[in-house]
DNA sequence: GACAATACGGAACGTGGTTCCGCTTCGCAA
DNA sequence: TTGCGAAGCGGAACCACGTTCCGTATTGTC
């Protein structure tokens, strides 16, 4: 998130109408469901009627679709966010931190199923992509740092890569039982922890 | 491309009618050019007006929009299909082989701008998905089978989902320059080679 | 109670894949 | 060569999406 932009200090300001504000939470709460049952591709169409409202009304508070998607998923990445600065904190291994914390990603990205699929979109740009890479890529990047400089990783990768990475890995891994998205992020990991003699890049 | 190539026999049979194989390969050129000009999300209709059809003619020749795709690089995948099988005849390392052909996969995929993403698309089901795994991942079974053999890697991971995790490192990696899917794959493919203590799955 | 400002609903638009069907062209055979 | 059925063609039409627009309804204030 760029500076200066601020939370949902202003979302749910006092200054807004309550039908409005009402309607919000509404949105919100059925997005919620709806994602939960179809994935977050759902149509808006089915969202607003879920919610009971007009898809004006959901684009009158999310402008993008992808806004939408931010606003309900935003406490997880946030809670996220935290996990890596109390990981950071504890005195153990950086390395099994970082392991720690990506587990918890990943998690949270196989569970909305289709959820990274939202980061992989080609035509994103800006919406969620940012929102989440802002928020994650920093807290990755001190705990990759930190790895780093305890001498568990050699690897050059930055923070913003692996954390791609780790999101692609994460697409359509939802009901194929053949494909483990959980298993290959732990494979990714096992080639940042250890690096041998480099390949010719 | 002269008579005796190779795969579809039925496709250039030449109990067709000649302006429909005419048709045929005008499409198939029209769309390589198109696809290498503004990738594999093109419209449909845009291929039809380069080729000089009408979209009828184009859903006639490919079913669906992934036939079309798959038609325009099966040769592609052939030619990485018989790299693998060169590889695993040579004397080598078979990790070495392995990571060879990883590159190769990886580097078609980037290539080709958005190529992978039509792997990763949810609503897939059957097309593209399977013509390129149901060719690609008997080639990556055999090659990870011999290193394991050789005592190169230890990993429990499985060829098919070997495949779709270096498929989903290829995503979306095309114009940003903070990503990079073979740096990515490297790393992903040192975690396959020598695995240490296995982390608690 | 009246009047802006604010918010709402849903029809309408643009874009994509896909289908349908009347018309054209081909290839064979008389 | 011509006739005719089958194969193939074009593109309008359909459906599903995200998104925009605007007439109408609601809210808060004086």
């Amino acid at each position: 998130m760029p500076a200066g932009d601020t939370p949902s200090r202003d979302t749910q300001s006092r200054t807004r109408r309550v039908d409005a504000r009402r309607n919000e939470k509404t949105l919100l709460d059925a997005a919620a469901r709806v994602f939960a049952n179809q994935g977050v591709d759902a149509p808006v169409r089915q969202i607003a009627a879920e919610a009971g409202v007009g898809v004006g009304t959901v684009y009158r508070h999310f402008p993008q679709r992808s806004d939408l998607v931010i606003a309900v998923y935003r406490h997880q990445v946030d809670a996220c966010v935290d996990l890596g600065e109390r990981l950071l904190g504890r005195g153990s291994s950086p390395l099994a931190a970082l392991e720690e914390w990506v587990d918890a990603f990943v998690d949270f990205l196989v569970t909305k199923h289709g959820l990274a699929s939202v980061n992989g979109g080609q035509a994103d740009e800006g919406g969620l992509h940012a929102y989440f890479l802002d928020h994650l890529v920093p807290v990755c990047e001190r705990l990759l740092e930190a790895a780093r400089e305890a001498g568990e990783t050699s690897t050059d990768i930055g923070a913003y890569e692996l954390m791609r990475g780790i999101g692609n890995l994460c697409l359509f891994g939802g009901d194929d039982t053949r494909y483990d998205a959980r298993k290959l992020s732990h494979v990714l990991l096992a080639g940042v922890a250890l690096r041998r003699e480099p390949r010719a890049d």
